[in-house]
DNA sequence: GCAGTCAACGGTACAGTTTCCGTTTTTCCT
DNA sequence: AGGAAAAACGGAAACTGTACCGTTGACTGC
């Protein structure tokens, strides 16, 4: 029995300290027990782990922390919590880091950039040993602070010109091309975008769009591109909506590539509603690929972001960023699109005859 | 400047000790200072002020959660983040949470109660002010050891017979009858379950499907019961393939009420492909109500969980724990389910004549 | 002029761990 | 036996911030 029980309630977390004065040890020999140091003869060492077995001991990581100056803590940001992209990513980041005994540290910025930047001071003061960022903000005055102060972070899926920063995502022009492209090879002619906010991952997608059809020679009215201001949860209702006007031009489209899942299943609702159909009236493709794709109204093609491997290759540089030496200059993982084909832009030209 | 600066860093972030001694105060000065502390004066008070926002000063929380043994942290451990359901929950949870200014850990359990044990010792090791778990754990033993170290906990969606913990959840059994209900006023008479795992929201929707037949009088065959041990990600094939097996009795159901959305996604995806129609030969009701659930196929009757009334009331009951000060008995959250009726199964007999 | 009060500030002792450098003990060699 | 080297262990400071209590000086009232 520990000389201090009778005053430290049997509830409290055992420290080095009891260890050491029930086995007469000084709590250093303890700490390095714990941390394998070969100071430690064989006999000492199992006494002790047997002790630590016994009372439970679990080391304190916040004064470890403070002591080492690192925290074990990564922080994560992202615009929106339930989007499934950023599930996919948290949970194939949570994995990585697991394994190298980090903790993640989760934080939602709701598409706002000045509650992202609270965010970010919040775990700067947790200490996190690296953050991973989908930022919202507008300008990057953020992440050179970081830079600064010498904080080594990790933007995903978006991304900002000019700023040498490590960067995990997928190439969005590709995207875009490879959707569009897809679009014209399944014989649409007059194709429409939906776009999404003024953030890297939209207007990389719309610039593919528009080279896709430059190299085919096909014009793109003005009228034909939907930029929508909408965040990620809402894009449903705003896909819906402009689908309807686009719906109203003339002649309308027949081919649509929507930034992303959410948004190209609101717009193959108003194609639904409005009495046409899809894909013989309107070829509808998304981005995303969402899991339950191959189960909607009309199973649709999509654009594989890669979202488990994001994340995955995230922790992978997260780690090397921390247990790397040498602060080596910045580095860029762009992940190749893959296109899934689907009904939505099955079209009867190219639908396998039976 | 302070007389630290030569030796310290300029990209090393500000401590008390430098506002201090750049002002020449002491330590206790600047701390009161930054909790509010009513000893201090208008001006000094200013001063500290102005030098903390040149310095971007940020106080340290792992030195502050050590002398004060509040982390600030909350822990959540989920089996599954890409699951629409949780990814709610920890939305609503963090938002909550953040108000307090707490920082949410996330760890995610795989659906494997070995994994989830480990993860909430690492929680433990941080001092985390209070655990909120879905547990995949089939014995009560882990959080009986919490109680012992009265570690404030918080179940959510699952719990366990026999303990009396904190709990935020629907009512399952309530679940099961709203559904099951529905499919027999829909007209069904051949009513099946596809069940999920052993854990309490399945065992508790099974409960309340067989409790909705017995009222109406209505048997149930044993074989109509498929219990799965799926996963929550694997709910899609695990639906599939129960589904076709449902199919081949003999006579086949003409309703199936599901333990998930997914669940049920893979119950139509098999209907469909066996060439009936849904609602006219087989009606299904899912549970959850994901946000995609309109744009399915055919759009799914599904129980909405209030994920994020789940999540909100969570955040309360943990602060509740955390700021309250009598440690109170263990209260129980129970949310009414909400039935969402789509067109899977609006049956003929019940469709609204135009 | 002096006790009493109050506002404003500081000294010191922690919290639980690691790190640096000593000290003691054991082993080995000649 | 004597000495050196290796093995095993410990003291003290450090990390940053907070809590408790003490100190200082100015002002009040009589």
């Amino acid at each position: 029995m520990g000389i201090e029980w009778e005053t430290r309630g049997y509830d409290m977390p055992a420290r080095l300290k009891d260890i050491a004065q029930d086995l007469n040890l000084s709590v250093v020999t303890i700490s390095k027990v714990l941390r394998d140091h070969p100071d430690i003869s064989q006999q000492t060492r199992e006494r002790v782990l047997k002790r630590m077995k016994e009372l439970n001991y679990r080391p304190n990581l916040a004064a470890r922390a403070l002591v080492t100056g690192r925290s074990y803590i990564a922080g994560l940001v992202v615009p929106d919590l339930v989007h499934p992209f950023f599930g996919q990513v948290a949970k194939g980041l949570s994995n990585g880091l697991r394994k190298k005994g980090y903790s993640l540290v989760l934080s939602s910025s709701e598409d706002d950039p000045e509650l992202e930047r609270q965010e970010i001071e919040q775990l700067l003061a947790r200490r996190v040993d690296v953050l991973i960022v989908a930022s919202t903000q507008s300008s990057v005055e953020t992440f050179h602070r970081l830079q600064e102060q010498k904080i080594p972070y990790v933007l995903i899926d978006r991304k900002f010109d000019g700023l040498a920063a490590n960067f995990v995502g997928v190439d969005d022009a590709a995207v875009g091309e490879l959707a569009t492209a897809h679009l014209i090879d399944a014989g649409c002619r007059r194709i429409a975008h939906i776009g999404g906010p003024n953030v890297s991952t939209a207007l990389g997608r719309v610039a593919g769009f528009r080279r896709a059809l430059h190299a085919r020679g096909i014009a793109v009215p003005p009228e034909y591109i939907e930029m929508r201001e909408h965040g990620d949860d809402a894009g449903d209702a705003s896909g819906y909506t402009a689908m309807q006007r686009l719906l109203t031009l003339n002649p309308p489209p027949d081919g649509v590539f929507c930034y992303n899942d959410p948004t190209a299943m609101g717009a193959m609702k108003a194609v639904l509603e409005a009495g046409l159909r899809v894909p013989e009236d309107v070829a509808i493709a998304g981005c995303g690929n969402v899991a339950y794709a191959d189960f909607l109204r009309v199973p649709l093609t999509s654009v594989d972001q890669q979202s488990g491997a994001i994340g995955e290759r995230t922790a992978r540089m997260a780690l090397a960023l921390l247990e790397g030496g040498a602060p080596s200059r910045p580095k860029t993982v762009l992940l190749e699109p893959k296109l899934v084909v689907r009904a939505s832009t099955l079209r009867p030209r190219l639908k396998p005859r039976k």
